[in-house]
DNA sequence: GATTGTGAAGTACTTCACAGCT
DNA sequence: AGCTGTGAAGTACTTCACAATC
């Protein structure tokens, strides 16, 4: 997971779970492409493959949004791409600030499956005032002191931090009292945020260490796998030699 | 989370649980900060503030790696430090591969993070013969068709994809035929691997659709709080003027 | 007196397996 | 006959709360 999560365990949104509203954009994605193909329908079955999920997984998860297949036949799924997308809120338009315009800032500007979700980029902004004016991905980068400026004039609340984790925390607590209510945090630190704030953190260098340790039980288990075979206590009687 | 399992959910990894392998980065790099400012010890309720989590999530955490603290005084943090690297692999070296080397793959291979924690960028790959021999991160791009020998040369068993989502797949087998086993996939697609190949998936749109549910969500408390503060069943009897 | 380490209780999520609908 | 929708059972994770230890 590359994500940290900071909701009220206690009153679950709207009865759907946490684990469930992850996978939902997952679907969507996987429905999505059928509907590109102009497949009209599809089974639980077949979506859970191309979603990468169990099947029972799935028909659980499409529960707690309502009765939307039909018993024999499957799921509509021009039907349960609309469904998705107002369930997640992505029928709304969501304008978002990415702040921290270096190499990974550029690259979240410039991609593309960005906008073709409800998400549009209202600003680049940098704290760097070389950078001022320069346009990445077609938009101008703007100068932090127009942070709060732009939030509050684009009715942004959503906030991308790029940023060196050194500044991570303070552009933080600028977004939040600007206005801003959920953040994607890629710069390694912790973020503190008030009540009623969302984080979530992407971060490279967990993921990584993340791999190396099952790596690393991988090469123990060979090393245990071959100890065993020379001499496991199987369905054979073990005779040492004495 | 912006991440995807492959685990055998059966045999869980020398008994510690997924979930505390997860957290176990996030310690990891508290216990290094104060390590920089020469703390000696520090408590379970403090790091658990540092990492962000709870103080008795953080001790059953450590339980499952053995008894390293000390009751009534908290932990050693040089040897916390040592015994989480060594639990995480990370007292070896990984070389690991990037292929693709758009605006994403080029922002990772010039994240810092990476070399600092045992990882080590052994090759950056790109299909775009344009782009083979230019330098980037100080390292030259090699051409996808070196792959297999780059993987092998340098016993590469970590790859990073950077890919557009089209390439993602192909990429993959070829990095898993050549020998890699743990797959960081930043690509939005469902990548298919055979049994003991690991993947985690990074993936920027999952992120933003998930805030934007709960963004959505929380606009819809506002209006049901508003509507309840109109007539709510409080502790004061409610009387409606008739 | 302070703080860890951990059984036990509580919560969240997954999977099973089958009744119910088309 | 086929496939969904879901209670019930199973598993994983979190939190509590306190005895053990320094």
């Amino acid at each position: 997971m590359a994500t940290g999560r900071n909701h009220r365990p206690a009153t679950r949104s709207r009865g759907i779970p946490e684990a469930t509203v992850a996978r939902l954009p997952l679907y969507l994605r996987a429905l999505t492409a059928l509907s590109e193909r102009s497949v009209p329908t599809v089974s639980s079955e077949e979506l859970a493959a191309a979603a990468g999920v169990n099947s029972a997984k799935l028909r659980k998860d499409f529960s707690y949004l309502g009765s939307y297949g039909t018993r024999g036949v499957g799921y509509d799924v021009e039907y349960l791409v609309y469904q998705i997308s107002r369930e997640l809120g992505l029928t709304q338009d969501w304008p978002v600030v990415i702040v921290g315009i270096g190499n990974l800032g550029a690259a979240l500007a410039n991609y593309g499956g960005f906008a073709s979700r409800g998400f549009r980029v209202a600003a680049l902004i940098d704290a760097d005032p070389a950078m001022a004016g320069k346009p990445v991905a077609g938009i101008a980068v703007q100068h932090t002191d127009e942070l709060e400026s732009i939030i509050s004039d684009n009715g942004v609340s959503i906030g991308v931090i790029a940023t060196p984790a050194g500044a991570a925390q303070q552009v933080c607590e600028r977004l939040v009292a600007a206005g801003v209510t959920s953040i994607l945090n890629f710069a390694p630190t912790v973020l503190s945020v008030p009540d009623g704030v969302d984080v979530r953190k992407v971060d490279l260098s967990i993921e990584l260490q993340i791999l190396a340790f099952h790596e690393q039980r991988k090469a123990g288990e060979e090393a245990e796998a071959a100890a065993s075979r020379k001499g496991p206590d199987g369905d054979m009687p073990a005779v040492m030699p004495a």
